[in-house]
DNA sequence: TAGATTGTTAATCGATTAACAATC
DNA sequence: TAGATTGTTAATCGATTAACAATC
């Protein structure tokens, strides 16, 4: 029974919570309370209480919350308790990193085919998974009903990769390319760069060490 | 003559402002104002004006802000105009593409070395760079005045590996292994597994689908 | 000058924290 | 039962938005 909506905020804790239960999980510990999960990740006890309430009640008076249950029910909220289907555009650096990962199999994200413009590695294949030309890349999506479309391809045409892809049927996009994509599906971006650069940042305006 | 102090938020939106900056001075655009700019980042001009008066007051009235100089104060505030040195812990498919990512010279992160623990690659060069043994790796960051480590490496190392670079003298850590690094020096995480999961979780809850 | 757009203060909104009754 | 810890309401805090005088 989910009382407030969840807000953006929230929902980016949600996999910390979980990449968190699972190391305990694997530790075999098996209950925590609010407190311990805050604790760990920097939140207050509340917070941590507030976002699972979001989605409904998970925990026990007196006792917490049970690692497995939780780690269950984040895996059905978070959706990846179910199979998703991804191809990838560009067959680079990216893309090939991201093809030879093993962790995407862990969290039931099966990758099916790589795309790209390069004749030269256009029908070759990395772990596996063919390399085709990507104006194949509709026909594709259509055919094979694939749920994400991972985007590893130069900036200059991601926005319309992005384009093609949701036409196409994609449910969610993946990004990789340093700019801002607008679609109609949902898309996730992994601006890397952005984090490097928040790093220096913070490197150079330190004044308080909060030592630890 | 900055007013507020930057907030993480606030912090977290300069590298977007940067990189569409970037694109539009490419463009040859001269000038710009808070409501384009907000428009193009899904901010309100308000919150742009905000934003940029947390460092100083960059933009002119009835003109807006001049592109060129802004980007040159987004450098300086972000310290990519000046140069910062990296090594990488991780030889494998994250450390690789990284190493290869030409993107990182453009913001002056010059890449030195990598380090690993396979015998096999030990020895060997990517893109021009050395793996050495990571039982190298604090001399190696004390001699060479290392100021980013960058942890590509299995996450059941990275803390310890994190508590070596600082010991060390490292200023600032990279992280993409998934998991919560803590530390003296400031740090930074790619958990692009935890971007994944908020993109499945997104296509499973869309309900009300905004067309743009 | 008139129009545009900033810098900045005040108002609003939302998210985090505190508190505590409910209950295992 | 006593102790612990949740779920949830109310209070606080901070971030976003609105408004407008200043000024290019």
């Amino acid at each position: 029974m989910a009382k407030r909506k969840p807000s953006g905020a929230v929902i980016k804790r949600m996999p910390r919570y979980y990449r968190l239960l699972n190391m305990m999980n694997e530790k075999g510990i098996e209950s925590v309370s609010s407190s311990t999960l805050g604790d760990r990740l920097g939140l207050t006890a509340s917070q941590v209480r507030q976002d699972f309430n979001c989605f409904g009640g998970y925990g026990q008076q007196g006792y917490g919350y049970n690692v497995k249950k939780l780690l269950a029910e984040l895996r059905n909220i978070l959706a990846i308790d179910r199979e998703h289907t991804a191809i990838i555009v560009g067959a680079g650096n990216i893309g090939k990193a991201i093809t030879r990962f093993e962790g995407l199999a862990k969290e039931n994200i099966k990758i099916l085919a790589l795309f790209d413009v390069n004749q030269e590695v256009i029908g070759k294949t990395i772990a596996d998974r063919p390399i085709y030309d990507v104006s194949e890349l509709a026909t594709y999506i259509k055919e094979h009903n694939v749920d994400i479309g991972i985007i590893a391809a130069r900036k200059s045409v991601a926005q319309e990769l992005a384009d093609t892809m949701a036409e196409a049927g994609i449910r969610g996009i993946w990004n990789f390319a340093p700019l801002e994509i607008s679609s109609d599906v949902p898309v996730e971006n992994v601006h890397f760069v952005d984090s490097l650069i928040t790093l220096t940042y913070k490197m150079e305006t330190e004044d308080d060490n909060d030592e630890d």
